[in-house]
DNA sequence: GATGAATGAGATTTCATTCAT
DNA sequence: AATGAATGAAATCTCATTCAT
């Protein structure tokens, strides 16, 4: 009966792994070797479920970007102010910090760099849509200025977020519960009402 | 003859093959020959000039990232306003991705994935300083907002302008000319004057 | 309730997915899972009735092999002209080409290359005797020259004809019906009567 | 000085150690490691001079077979009668069993298996034509029977030379240099005049 | 008998680095 | 300074074989 669900337990067992070792060492100088042992497993079952190395690291993306996009979607879905929605957004994502930083950090680290330019640009390019949308809808309802563009506009809204995860991986930003908080607080009010008094 | 100088003449020359040898295959991809190839010398004068693989990448590091910081140091300097000032940094961020994109492309890349977090955190940590100070300045003139934490202000604003990179990075983003000095008003005004109507 | 015929079945199912699969990618090429599959069996159902690959492949020799030297054995019983034997015998070793080219395939490639080359002699070894004591007893009965080694003789007869097999293998001799017929003619005209006229 | 000739020194110490081992253990069985220790070289050095196994293998045969069609060659062009040339192919090929039997060994047992077909077809090809040719001109200059085809002929001529040395690769016939100078007769006086009496 | 997940030894190949010239 | 042949550690990936179910 178990055999159902452990044909995915040991897969998850090695994904999980994965996030783990490639967190703590970088996914280039980390060897397969050390995510099987890491998990538990042989050497060889890691390509039993992947077809290579880098199909391991293309797995640990989209089967945790898709949580991510999941929530913003349906802060989107929501309907709320634009600000309120960009607030939400910011608490989305810089909160998975808290939660899972391993992961925070392979994405931080490898998404961005992946040999494979489409994967990363894909990537990317999902986040921003909805955040896009937002601010369109915003616009629309005269709650944003709108001279800005909005596709620039998500770039930023995203690059501010990306950056703040970047000063937890690094070390060199504060990370307890409420310096996340205050983060949160600090980026919606820059972004939503500038740096100007 | 031409001793005194040459020396320097092969360095550059190996240094530059190495900023377009990674942008084009990314630094872990690439061969340390293929840099030789591309500065056209042997293999092995990589070796003479450059410890290793990785110092070859932290010199690319160094001797660039100077220039960058330079040009925001001597903005720090001028004292204009700090909306002012924060125009003319994104300004000579961005401008870079036309001069130099295959240098750009590297730094993008690389810097938050060298095996030595320390030097991607120093590297960091240089350009964030200098705009931490201006938005201090800034608040103590009483042209900025006293209620948001400078050093996550700061860190906001480098995201939001690397941002802007990865995107032209990853050809998602229109760079002509014009498109450049849109994203550098677009950014500024965003940055200085939020989103929020 | 079919278990006594099945159990040849499946065993005969991946007998004969083998000599397609050898045939195909070649022996050392093709992989056991790739026999499997080809058969439509489990991976592990090929270790249920041969003890390894080798031994696969070892099957696949013996007992098709057994076909053929029954076959040449009952042309010696015959006692007929040695000249018109020695065509029968062409006849038997051409014609398997028509009705079993995979078959063919496997042996000509493989059966002088097997690692085990007590193996691939003692194949040889069983097709020669038959063939040398054709010539033999054609010398005795004064058909054929008696100055010729009856051993190099039977060697040259059967390397003459397993060279015309390992022309239709590659493709580079026409292999039609009457191809065939016309090959076996010649080889006979020319081992009897030989080149010159 | 040496280093014109020292460049090939090791490419040649490589091949002809690559020989000995292929002979002594068969192509796929047979380590990288093993032709490079054989050599006295480094394991990566048969990377610098070969691409791949497999082309190593494919050099042994290109760089060997030449030398066996060259002399083919001269036998071909000396035009002598057609009996006298076959004679001295004969020749040729057997006597290279004494020569080099490692050599022998890998061609007889690899060459038919090679992973390209068209590497073997190939090389077979170049043995036939030649051997076709001296048979044409046999046969138009009445000296050999005109009713079989050349192209047959030459298969079956070729088959039985590579027979005889099948025979003694394998160890199932006498290779001593009287034993490989009756096999010469045997097999000349055979395709010549035929089996019957 | 039948399945296919799991194992792990081992092979090819790559490439940073060294070094004799 | 300059060359590029030579080294050899190490990594990915394959696949025959085993075994629990």
């Amino acid at each position: 009966m178990s055999t159902d669900r452990s044909v995915s337990e040991k897969r998850q067992q090695i994904l999980e792994a994965a996030v783990r070792v490639f967190a703590r060492d970088g996914y280039h100088t980390s060897r397969v070797g050390d995510v099987a042992a890491e998990a538990g497993v042989a050497h060889g079952l890691v390509y039993h479920y992947f077809a290579s190395k880098s199909a391991l690291l293309e797995a640990v993306f989209t089967e945790t970007w898709q949580g991510l996009l999941e929530a913003i979607g349906r802060v989107e879905e929501s309907g709320g102010p634009a600000r309120e929605q960009l607030r939400q957004v910011a608490a989305i994502v810089l909160r998975t910090w808290r939660r899972d930083p391993d992961l925070i950090r392979v994405l931080v680290r490898e998404v961005a760099r992946s040999p494979q330019v489409q994967v990363q640009a894909d990537a990317i390019g999902e986040v921003l849509a909805p955040i896009q949308r937002i601010v369109e809808r915003g616009q629309a309802a005269d709650e944003l200025r709108g001279d800005l563009d909005p596709r620039l506009a998500s770039w930023i809204v995203w690059g501010a977020l990306e950056e703040l995860l970047t000063g937890w991986v690094l070390g060199r930003l504060p990370d307890g519960d409420e310096d996340v908080a205050a983060a949160e607080r600090t980026v919606t009010d820059l972004l939503a009402d500038g740096l100007v008094r």
